[in-house]
DNA sequence: TGAGCATGTTAATGAGCGTTAACGCCCTCT
DNA sequence: AGAGGGCGTTAACGCTCATTAACATGCTCA
């Protein structure tokens, strides 16, 4: 019945164009800095148009969040079971090469998990934050596995800031100028979380 | 003159105080999300009055981004020259220090810091930059000296990931909970940050 | 004392923006 | 053919919010 043959590969329908550029809008100036006519005017159409896929603004920001708070776990628990006969560390690294990933693929994305969570409704709000608490309990789990000395609330603040080293990406301009490039990122940033799980237990002194 | 005897030490102007509760509803709710209602609030005078102060909402978050990079470039230069005599991996370390000293202390700052420049007129907006740029050019000299092979995109990256790593805890809820506590925390972040440039360079592998 | 400035207050203004209304076109399926 | 739904459009509406106007109040200092 489709008339379009593409649409098995990729036919990026008119809703999932909409949230990436929203994504893409609401990272580059923040919820508040951007009105709708400006992500109607990205996809083509013009501002009220969008209340025919969306129920409104809020709603878009939501289906982000919520989208990849779920595809970060989802992904995470995956690579924790399949990884899971393995030793702690091979999870951890596996753990850290996912979100790299999704870190170098869905930048937009990635800023906006963290940045624009009070935005959202009550519920919705709740309901992110429990997917995202479910992913940290992920790594926190592994990381208090490799370190047995380490307080909790300790293995949980490293994960955090090992979260913020990786997401740091976004921050830097395009791919454009002078940055590494996609794989040597991947590799750099790899390196620097693992040298920063490495040095989580203290060594004895020099 | 000054009835106030205590003026010596602390006495937050009017001025202070505005920018301060200013800095807090901004990294909370960010700037848009923020009404000068409510700034007014938190100071004890309401909305308008505000103008008495500041030319308008925005010379606020000018002044508070303007400011943070200029005590932010100021404290590395120092750190840099007073230990210059030292080696590098003193420099460094000395960077670290006074940058997760910033993170702890002025955690709202810092949240603005990356969040919110975009909200600036072009002319602030350069002049930040241009300060936050020589931040990282100091960083990234040290860390150059110490990794000669290393490409200089590389250790951009790098520095901005150990930044991303330093200014993660303003995300975490206040001290109140199941948090490390001062101390504790600087000692870690301590530990992370020279872990993960260690790493920089790739050891032969195992 | 009393002019003047610092510092506030409330009321009005005006722009921006999310949302809804009212209307049109085209494709599909009976 | 022609009814109906998917998808857009433009024009209003109404609310929020930064900014300005107009009007107090109380120090300070000649």
């Amino acid at each position: 019945m489709s008339t379009n043959a593409a649409a098995r590969v990729a036919a990026p329908t008119r809703r999932e164009q909409i949230l990436r550029e929203a994504a893409r809008l609401f990272a580059e100036r923040g919820f508040h800095g951007v009105g709708v006519d400006e992500i109607g005017a990205a996809v083509g159409i013009s501002g009220p148009g969008l209340y025919r896929h969306f129920p409104g603004k809020d709603a878009m920001l939501a289906e982000l969040l919520v989208g990849i708070s779920e595809r970060l776990l989802d992904g995470g628990r995956q690579r924790a079971a399949a990884e899971s006969a393995d030793s702690p560390e091979a999870v951890l690294g596996s753990l850290i090469d996912g979100h790299i990933d999704f870190a170098l693929d869905d930048r937009p994305l990635i800023t906006l998990h963290d940045r624009e969570l009070d935005r959202l409704r009550e519920s919705d709000r709740k309901r992110v934050r429990r997917l995202q608490r479910q992913y940290v309990e992920l790594w926190v789990t592994v990381v208090r596995e490799l370190n047995p000395g380490v307080p909790e609330a300790e293995a949980r603040s490293a994960v955090h800031a090992v979260f913020g080293l990786l997401n740091s990406t976004p921050h830097l301009g395009s791919y454009g100028k002078g940055l590494p490039g996609r794989a040597a990122m991947e590799g750099l940033l790899r390196r620097l979380a693992h040298g920063a799980f490495g040095a989580l237990t203290p060594r004895a002194a020099a």
